[in-house]
RNA sequence: GGUCCCAUAGCUCAAUGGAUAGAGCAACUGCCUUCUAAGCAGUAGGUUGCAGGUUCGAGCCCUGCUGGGAUCACCA
C-alpha cells in the first residue's frame, strides 16, 4: 500500500481519538514536505486549533509523539516547525512500496462503464492544417488518452467543415486557373493544393475589388458614406470605407463573388458536375489531412461531415417549440430566450426557414448521442467560441437532453507568434506540415552536432529523429495550461534541452542504456533491509504521485498536469542518475534497488508521454 | 457599452488556501578516463498589474481599479 495512504488513515484515526475531529482523506492537510525541510510528509495543524483548544505547535508535537510511539512501523521520526508537523516514514515501508510498485508500476483506475466522446481537430477543407489545429489536435488526443486511462470508454470524433462558400472559392479558382492540375500532376500535397487555390481566389478577388474601387460607382458610394457619417466621429477615409465594404461588395457587386455563390447554390441543388468536382477536391484534401494526422500519430473513430449534418437540428426546433422552450416571431424566425440564465436571446431558425450554426450543432449533438450514447461529450474548441458553447449547452439543458450535464467545452487559448496573431493575409500562418518537417530536421541537426549517434543502427536513425523532433514540438505545446493563450516561438519549439520533450526522452534512454549493460531488475526480488538513501527516496516519492496527476488532468481537462509531472520525474531521475551509480553500486542490494527504481521511472515516463501522444526512443 | 478570460523573473511557463513564490531559456562559474553531458551542481534575476477586504495563513477567494484579449450577426 502507498505509504501516504497508510499515514493518512493513521492520522485520521488519531485525530479522531485525540481531538474528536473528523477528517476525510480528501481534506486532510497532508502534503509532501518541501525540500528545504527534513521529513517525507507534512501535516498542517492550524485547522485543528479549535477542536484541540491549544496551539498549532503543541498539536503538532502531540500528534508527532503519538505517531512515533503508537505506530513505530509507519513513522520513524518527526519535527515541528511553526505549526507544521514534518513526518518521517519508516524506510522499510518505502522499500516495501518500491517492491510493490516494481511489479505494478502503472496506476490502475477502475473501468467506469461510462462512455465519453471527444471531438477535436475540426478542420475546414479549404485550407491545410496550421499551428492552431496542432494545439487543438494535441489537446484532444492527449485528453482522450487521459480519459481512457482514468477509466472511461473513449470515442474520438472530428467534425469536418467540408461545405460552404469557402470550399466553393477553392473550386472556382481551380476551375478558372487550375489547368486541370492534381496532386499527382503538381506534386503538391492535396490539402495544400486546394489551399493554394483558395489563396488564388482571394488574390483574384482582391484585384477585382481594387479595379472596381476606381469606378464612378465606387466613388459615389464613398461620397455617400462621407456625407452620412457622424460629425462627432473621425471622418470616413476612402481606405477605411473600402475595408468595411469588402463583404458587401463580395455579396452584391463582385463577379467572382456571384460565381462562387452560384456554385454554392448549385452544390445545394445537387448539381452533378459541381458535386463531382467537390468530391474530387475534398478527396485530395482528406488524403493530405491523413498524412498530417499520421505524422502526428492521431486517429479518429468517426468523422462527421457538415455536408451530411448541416440540415440536422430542424426536428429539435419543432421539439423545442412543442415544449415551449423556443418561440416563433411574427416573421417566422424561431428563437430561444436565455436571459434568465444570464445569456441572450438566440436565433435558431431564420425567417426564411433555414438553419444557423447553432441549430446544426444541436442536431450534431443529438446525432452523435444516437450513434454512441455517450453521456459525456468533450468539445475541444478555441476560446473564441466560449459564448457559443455556453449557449449550446444551455439550450440542450433546456431541452432536457440526457447528456446535458456531461457537456464540456475544453476551451483553449489561441496560439500566437512572438510577432502577434497569425494572419493569413500577412502570410504569418505557421503550416502544420512545415512545422513537423522543421522540428525533425532540427532534431537531426542536433544529433549530428553532438556526433553521438554512432551506436544507433543507421536504419533506425530516421525514426529516432522523428520521435525526438515531434516530442520537442508536442511537448512545447502540451506543457502549457490549455486555458492560456500561448506564445509560440518557433525557435523555442525546436529546443532539445531544458524543460523539453527530448529532456524527458533522455532520462528514459539513459535507463535503457543501463538495462542493456546490467540487465533488467529481477522481478519479485526482495529488497528487504535496504537502507534507502534520501536521493533515492526523493525520486520514489515523486513516482508515487503519478495517479494523482492523471486524476487531476482528467478532472480538470488539462493534460499539462501530466506533462509537467513527466518533466518533474525526468528531472528527479537525472539528479538520481548523477548522484548514484547503478552498475557500480556499493552493494548487490543497492544495485537491485536502483534497477527497480530505474525500471519504474522508465515505465512511468513512457506511459506519461504516451498519454501525451509522444513516443520514447530506445537510444538517442 | 454588456458578458467572459488573462496579468507571476528580461523571455516562455509552473505553483490541491500553507512554510523563504519555482523551472526552463538567455547571461555567468564549475563538472565528461566513471551507467548517454539532449545531463548535473552553482551565481544572478520578484513589491505575483494597482488598492482594499476575508483568513491563523492569499499569487490563488471577494470588491473596486488599470492594462490586454475574446465575444455580444437572420456569419460559420
Amino acid at each position: 500500500m502507498h505509504p501516504i495512504r497508510q499515514l493518512k488513515q493513521t492520522i485520521i484515526q488519531l485525530v479522531k481519538t485525540m481531538y474528536n475531529h473528523d477528517f476525510n482523506t480528501e481534506d486532510l492537510p497532508l502534503s509532501p514536505t518541501r525540500k528545504e525541510f527534513s521529513g517525507d510528509y507534512t501535516l498542517v495543524t492550524f485547522a485543528l486549533t479549535r477542536a484541540a483548544k491549544t496551539s498549532p505547535d503543541q498539536i503538532a508535537t502531540d500528534i508527532g509523539d503519538r505517531l512515533v510511539q503508537d505506530y513505530p512501523a509507519i513513522v520513524s521520526d518527526y519535527n515541528v516547525i511553526k505549526g507544521f508537523l514534518n513526518i518521517d516514514i519508516q524506510t522499510a515501508l518505502w522499500v516495501g512500496y518500491l517492491e510493490a510498485l516494481s511489479s505494478n508500476p502503472l496506476p490502475a483506475f477502475p473501468r467506469l462503464d461510462e462512455r465519453v466522446l471527444v471531438e477535436f481537430a475540426s478542420p475546414n477543407t479549404n485550407k491545410p492544417l496550421h499551428l492552431g489545429h496542432v494545439r487543438n489536435i494535441l489537446l484532444g488526443w492527449s485528453m482522450s488518452k487521459i480519459l481512457d486511462r482514468a477509466g472511461y470508454e473513449v470515442v474520438r470524433v472530428q467534425v469536418v467543415n467540408d461545405r460552404g462558400i469557402a470550399i466553393c472559392k477553392s473550386m472556382l479558382a481551380w476551375q478558372k486557373f487550375g489547368g486541370g492540375s492534381t496532386p499527382e500532376s503538381s506534386g503538391i500535397k492535396g490539402d495544400h493544393l486546394v489551399g493554394d487555390y483558395y489563396v488564388r481566389f482571394e488574390e483574384e478577388f482582391k484585384a477585382e475589388y481594387s479595379a472596381w474601387q476606381t469606378t464612378p460607382a465606387a466613388a459615389d458610394l464613398v461620397k455617400a458614406a462621407k456625407d452620412k457619417s457622424d460629425p462627432q466621429k473621425p471622418p470616413v477615409s476612402e481606405e477605411g470605407f473600402f475595408k468595411s465594404y469588402k463583404n458587401t461588395y463580395f455579396n452584391e457587386a463582385s463577379t467572382l463573388g456571384a460565381e462562387a455563390r452560384e456554385m454554392l447554390i448549385k452544390w445545394e441543388a445537387n448539381d452533378p458536375d459541381i458535386r463531382s468536382l467537390w468530391s474530387t477536391m475534398n478527396g485530395w484534401v482528406y488524403a493530405g489531412f491523413q498524412q498530417t494526422y499520421d505524422a502526428l500519430g492521431v486517429t479518429f473513430d468517426k468523422s462527421y461531415y457538415e455536408s451530411q449534418t448541416y440540415l440536422l437540428g430542424r426536428d429539435l426546433v419543432d421539439k423545442g417549440l412543442d415544449k415551449k422552450a423556443f418561440y416563433r416571431q411574427e416573421d417566422g424566425s424561431v428563437w430561444i430566450d436565455l436571459t434568465d440564465v444570464g445569456l441572450d436571446k438566440k436565433i435558431l431558425l431564420r425567417s426564411d426557414g433555414t438553419s444557423v450554426y447553432m441549430t446544426q450543432d444541436l442536431g450534431t449533438a443529438e446525432d452523435r448521442y444516437r450513434d454512441f450514447e455517450a453521456k459525456r461529450m468533450v468539445y475541444v474548441v478555441a476560446d473564441e467560441q466560449n459564448y457559443h458553447f455556453q449557449v449550446l449547452f444551455a439550450i440542450l439543458k433546456r431541452l432536457n437532453a440526457p447528456y446535458a450535464n456531461g457537456l464540456v467545452h475544453l476551451s483553449y487559448g489561441m496560439v500566437e507568434l512572438p510577432t502577434g496573431r497569425m494572419k493569413s493575409r500577412e502570410g504569418t500562418v505557421v503550416d502544420a506540415d512545415d512545422l513537423i518537417q522543421e522540428v525533425i530536421k532540427e532534431a537531426q541537426a542536433g544529433a549530428v552536432d553532438r556526433g553521438e549517434s554512432g551506436d544507433i543502427p543507421p536504419e533506425e536513425l530516421a525514426e529516432v529523429y522523428k520521435k525526438i523532433g515531434l516530442a520537442a514540438l508536442k511537448y512545447h505545446i502540451i506543457k502549457v495550461n490549455p486555458k492560456r493563450k500561448m506564445i509560440f516561438d518557433p525557435k523555442e519549439s525546436v529546443d532539445l534541452q531544458g524543460h523539453t520533450g527530448p529532456y524527458i526522452q533522455n532520462a528514459y534512454v539513459r535507463i535503457q542504456s543501463i538495462f542493456r549493460k546490467a540487465g533488467e531488475p529481477t522481478s519479485g526480488s526482495s529488497l528487504a533491509g535496504y537502507d534507502l538513501q534520501s536521493g533515492e527516496k526523493e525520486l520514489l516519492l515523486a513516482l508515487s504521485e503519478y495517479a494523482d496527476h492523471i486524476q487531476q488532468a482528467a478532472e480538470q481537462y488539462d493534460p499539462s498536469h501530466v506533462a509537467n509531472y513527466a518533466y518533474a520525474i525526468a528531472k528527479a531521475f537525472h539528479k538520481f542518475y548523477h548522484e548514484f551509480s547503478v552498475l557500480r553500486a556499493e552493494s548487490e542490494l543497492a544495485r537491485e534497488a536502483r534497477l527497480h527504481i530505474s525500471s519504474v521511472t522508465a515505465q512511468i515516463l513512457q506511459d506519461a508521454m504516451h498519454l501525451l501522444g509522444m513516443e520514447m526512443p530506445e537510444r538517442m
